[in-house]
RNA sequence: GUCUCGGUAGCUCAGCUGGUUAGAGCGGUGGAUUCAUAGCCCACAGGUCGCGUGUUCAAGUCACGCUCGAGACACCA
């Protein structure tokens, strides 16, 4: 059994935004966990090249929609190796081999009689290039955002029967674990509870997509193209096409996780197609939040859009995965605010965390010659053995239960109270008198196996911070065996030498 | 317009089924200390718990009304 997570497939109509990055760095978080916890993982994200707005881009610059895909594409395989995301499949929904997925899955759903031939009527605004649902004043009514009239159309397209699900979605979100967080249940049961409607499936003046077979001027519409690139990844290493190797790929998913904008589209269109189609259900749908930026919406309009790039190149990979992982709980929105940052980079991760380190590592190099002292009696009979088996605990509770705020608090409360271990047992008065030696060298192993065991918590969330730790302690963490089983009090070799400490991260300052 | 969620210290938020002087983190101020990255540790915030009414022996915690903010109300990648 695979776990497998998909991060929303990107669309290429522009380079990843911070938004991107952030869903992205969340589900590499939680694959790496789950590999550490020794499971088969399959993180799957991608991208959406087909549709309009990408026609109409590459129109622009007057190059071919599969060059202008091509290019995006690249920039975000580019970005994910920028942040060393550990995906394992790139789907790109141009490629032939989502095509071939995209058809048969079409074709298990027309086999089940859930595809008819309809018109998809009303009020359109060319400028969005959308339908607005606008029954009461539509002739005078004017697009918002373009203040243009809106046109009456009548669109030939292909429908989906979703509303012949209706009992069996309402039966799926009803499950108190589908869909997270709950506030958004709700308001999809309320949503579904009005009553669900087909759906199209297919566009007639969009060119650049999946063409639908035996129709020459249909090509798929968006939920019927790219949501498919969940399951079409998993075969992405095969040799041959075909849904039936995309399936037992490792289908159905474990989660999705997602932006809340997109919710319904993988809580009830998504669930009923896979049912129509004869495909297991995805496991959970999480939606997270959105962010914001010193409490305003982010936008090209406002231009204040937080490049992700430059976030990178002035802050590093660590400092914006702690931020965006530690400081905001996932499900609901965010702000990125400058000095919150800062303060909370500097607070946790130099003066809480590395310090920690620095100053324990310090003392022992100091007094035990350059080394881990030895001849302790490695006990789990003092506080801080049973404070780590209880932060371990709750950290693996939380990381199960996705609450990766809370799992990264676990770790920081753990080093808040290893130094707080240290002030009160006060080492550097003891060693004054020889006879306190051995009860220092026990003090100070069990504030070096605390800090062995903070390194190896944060090694899903910050793999490189967690290196460095490592790295201070000998290079003591050992790949090929069991991550939770090194999790155990006192591992850490007595009497092995500790290299000169620096500092693991650089202290920030304020624009 | 209808529905949902929220309005708690300068900032970000905890406060489960109502019950002693309302909590944490950050920022700010003072102190103690030196192993350490001016760091860790200790102390200090006099907050009408949005407003009002009600239920109750007792309400931040329940009910109703109002107000402010966010979101949902189908084709918004």
């Amino acid at each position: 059994m695979s776990f497998v997570i998909t991060t929303p497939l990107y669309y290429v109509n522009d380079k990843p935004h911070l938004g991107s990055i952030y869903t992205t760095i969340i589900c590499d978080a939680i694959a790496r966990y789950k590999r550490l916890m020794g499971e088969q993982v399959i993180f799957i994200t991608g991208v959406d090249e087909h549709g309009l707005k990408i026609q109409r881009k590459a129109n622009e610059n007057s190059i071919d929609p599969q060059i202008h895909c091509n290019q995006i594409s690249n920039i975000f395989t580019e970005n994910w190796m920028d942040w060393d995301i550990t995906y394992d499949k790139f789907i790109r929904t141009s490629s032939k081999h989502h095509e071939t997925v995209v058809n048969e899955f079409y074709g298990r759903v027309k086999k089940s009689d859930d595809i008819y031939m309809g018109v998809q009527k009303g009020w359109y605004c060319v400028g969005c290039e959308e339908f607005k649902d606008n029954p009461e004043n539509s002739s005078t009514y004017k697009c918002p955002i373009h203040q243009k009239n809106l046109e009456w159309r009548n669109e030939e397209n292909l429908f989906f029967r979703l509303s012949k699900y209706q009992s069996q979605i309402e039966e799926i979100i009803n499950n108190p674990t589908f869909i997270q967080p709950k506030e958004r249940r709700n308001e999809i049961i309320n949503f579904v509870s009005k009553g669900l409607k087909d759906f199209s499936i297919s566009r007639t003046n969009v060119a650049w997509g999946i063409s639908v077979p035996g129709l020459d001027k249909h090509t798929f519409y968006v939920w019927f193209d790219a949501l498919l690139g969940y399951v079409s990844a998993l075969s992405l290493d095969e040799k041959e096409d075909s849904l039936n190797k995309a399936i037992n790929g490792g289908w159905p998913a474990n989660i999705h996780l997602i932006g809340k904008d997109i919710l319904r589209f993988h809580a009830v269109y998504w669930p009923a197609m896979l049912i129509s189609a004869g495909l297991e259900l995805p496991k959970k749908v999480l939606g997270h939040g959105f962010l914001t930026r010193e409490g305003q919406k982010m936008g090209k309009s406002l231009g204040n859009v937080l490049d992700p790039k430059l976030l990178l190149s002035k802050y590093g990979r660590d400092p914006v995965r702690w931020f965006l992982i530690k400081d905001i709980s996932l499900g609901n929105d965010g702000d990125f605010q400058n000095k919150r940052f800062v303060d909370i980079i500097n607070n946790d991760l130099a003066n809480t965390i590395g310090n920690l380190l620095n100053r324990t590592s310090s003392m022992s190099r100091k007094w035990f010659k350059n080394k881990v002292p030895n001849d302790v009696k490695t006990t789990e009979n003092n506080e801080l053995a049973s404070l780590s088996k209880i932060t371990v605990d709750r950290y693996i509770n939380n990381f199960n239960a996705y609450k990766l705020d809370l799992a990264s608090s676990d770790i920081l409360n753990f080093a808040i109270n290893t130094n707080l271990y240290l002030n009160d047992k006060q080492p550097w008065i003891l060693i004054k008198q020889d006879s306190n030696i051995p009860y220092v060298k026990e003090i100070i192993y069990n504030v070096l196996e605390s800090t062995r065991i903070i390194g190896l918590l944060l090694l899903p969330i910050l793999p490189e911070l967690s290196a460095k730790i490592d790295v201070q302690l000998g290079c003591i963490y050992k790949k090929e065996s069991p991550w939770q089983g090194q999790l155990k009090w006192g591992l850490l070799n007595q009497d092995s030498e500790l290299p000169n400490p620096f500092p693991i991260i650089n202290k920030l300052e304020y624009e």
